[in-house]
DNA sequence: AAACGGCGGAACGCAACCGTTACGTCGTAG
DNA sequence: CTACGACGTAACGGTTGCGTTCCGCCGTTT
C-alpha cells in the first residue's frame, strides 16, 4: 500500500544526507525536506533513524560484486582492482563508507551489519581470487587468504578513501606486480 | 592567566567525546560536563566546537614519530608496524582517526589540519624508510615510496580500523615477509 | 458513489544545545 | 589588603530535532 515512488525518494535523501552530514547528524526532518516528503511517510515506513538507515544500507551493502574469471591472476586482481577503485572514487560512496565504518566503532548494529557485508565480499573476493590462483600455480599452496585479501584492498581504502589521493595512470598496474609479488613471497 | 589544570581536563574532556560520539554528535555542553568545568571556560579559550578539536587534535598529531634505524630494512619495517599497528590498536586512537578521516570528507578545514600531519608522517615514512633501505642496497633504485607506504599502512589501517579484526601472532612477520617481496618487485 | 488509506502540512510538547550574559566565589599578584 | 580575573552556576532567547497527532486532499478499490 505504501507507494514505491516515495520510498525511492526517501532512500536518495537517505544516501545523499548521509553523504552530506554524516549519520551522527543525519535527521529525519532534513531527510523529509530533501525527499520532498511528510515525515509521516517515512515514520509510516520506519521507527526510527537506525531502523531506517540500516535496511536502506544493507541492501546497497548486500549487493553481490560478481567476480569474473579472467585466466590469470593478475588478469582477476586487475579486475577486481579497477572495480574496487572506481566504487571508492563514486564520491557518494567514498564519503559513506568512512562514515559508516567510523560510526561502526561505537554502534554495535551497525557494526554487525558492515561486518556481514565485509565478511561476505571479503570471503568472495579470499577464496575466488586466491582459490582460483593457488589451483592454477599462480601462487604457492598456503597462500593466506586474509593476509591477501588485506594487502589487495587495504592500500586501495588507505589512498582513495583515507588519504584522499588520486591514483595515476600506472598506479594500479605498479600495484598488481606488487602484490602479485607478495603474494607469492608469503607462501 | 588561563589555568593550565582546566584546560588538560577540557582536553581529555574532548578526546572521550571525540571516542564516544563523533564530531558530528560532540557538544560543547557535553565536554564541560565531562571535564567538571563551566562552559565560560571553554569559550574564553576557543571560540566555537571546530576551532577547538582542531587545535587539540593538532596538538596530538603532529608530535613527532621517532624512526630509529635499526640496521636493516626488515627491521626497520617490523618496528614501524609495531608502532603503527599499537597506536591503532589504542582503543581512542582507533575510534577518532576514523572518526575525523571520515568528517574530513566533508569539512575542508578538518581535511586540511589531517592532510597535513598525514603527508608529514607519510614522508617522513617515506624518505626515511625507503631511502635508507635503498642506500643500504635492500631495495632497487627507483622504489617508489608512495606507492611503498600505501603497501605498509594501508593494510594496518584497513585490518585494524575498518576491518576491526584482531592480529594474529605472526601477522606482522608475515606481513613483513609479504611488503619486502613487494617492494622489490616494483623497482 | 462511498469507503479506505497513504499522502503533505502543520502543530504539538519535550529535549538538547547554541553562544551570551550576569553574578558571586576564590586564588593570586601587587 | 585590595584589585583583578578566571572560575562555576544559572539563566537567557533562539534553533533544531524528536516522535506524535490531527487535518484535508486525492487516487484506488469496491
Amino acid at each position: 500500500m505504501l507507494r514505491g515512488d516515495i520510498t525511492v525518494a526517501i532512500r536518495n535523501a537517505v544516501m545523499s544526507e548521509l553523504a552530506e552530514v554524516g549519520y551522527g547528524r543525519l535527521s529525519i526532518e532534513a531527510v523529509a525536506r530533501r525527499a520532498g516528503v511528510g515525515k509521516t511517510a517515512i515514520y509510516r515506513r520506519w521507527s526510527n533513524k537506525l531502523e531506517m538507515v540500516m535496511e536502506i544500507i544493507s541492501d546497497v551493502a548486500e549487493r553481490k560484486v560478481p567476480l569474473p574469471d579472467t585466466g590469470s591472476f593478475s588478469g582477476d586482481l586487475q579486475l577486481l582492482l579497477m572495480i574496487v577503485s572506481t566504487a571508492l572514487q563514486h564520491r557518494i560512496a567514498s564519503q559513506i563508507i568512512p562514515d559508516l565504518m567510523a560510526e561502526a566503532a561505537r554502534n554495535p548494529q551497525i557494526a554487525e551489519t558492515l561486518q556481514r557485508a565485509l565478511r561476505t565480499h571479503q570471503q568472495a573476493v579470499g577464496e575466488k581470487l586466491i582459490g582460483q590462483a593457488v589451483a592454477r600455480g599462480e601462487l604457492p599452496e598456503g597462500t593466506d587468504p586474509e593476509v591477501a585479501v588485506d594487502m589487495i584492498l587495504g592500500p586501495l581504502y588507505w589512498r582513495l578513501a583515507v588519504a584522499r589521493q588520486p591514483i595515476g595512470e600506472d598506479y594500479l598496474e605498479k600495484f598488481t606486480v606488487a602484490v602479485t609479488a607478495a603474494l607469492r613471497a608469503t607462501g
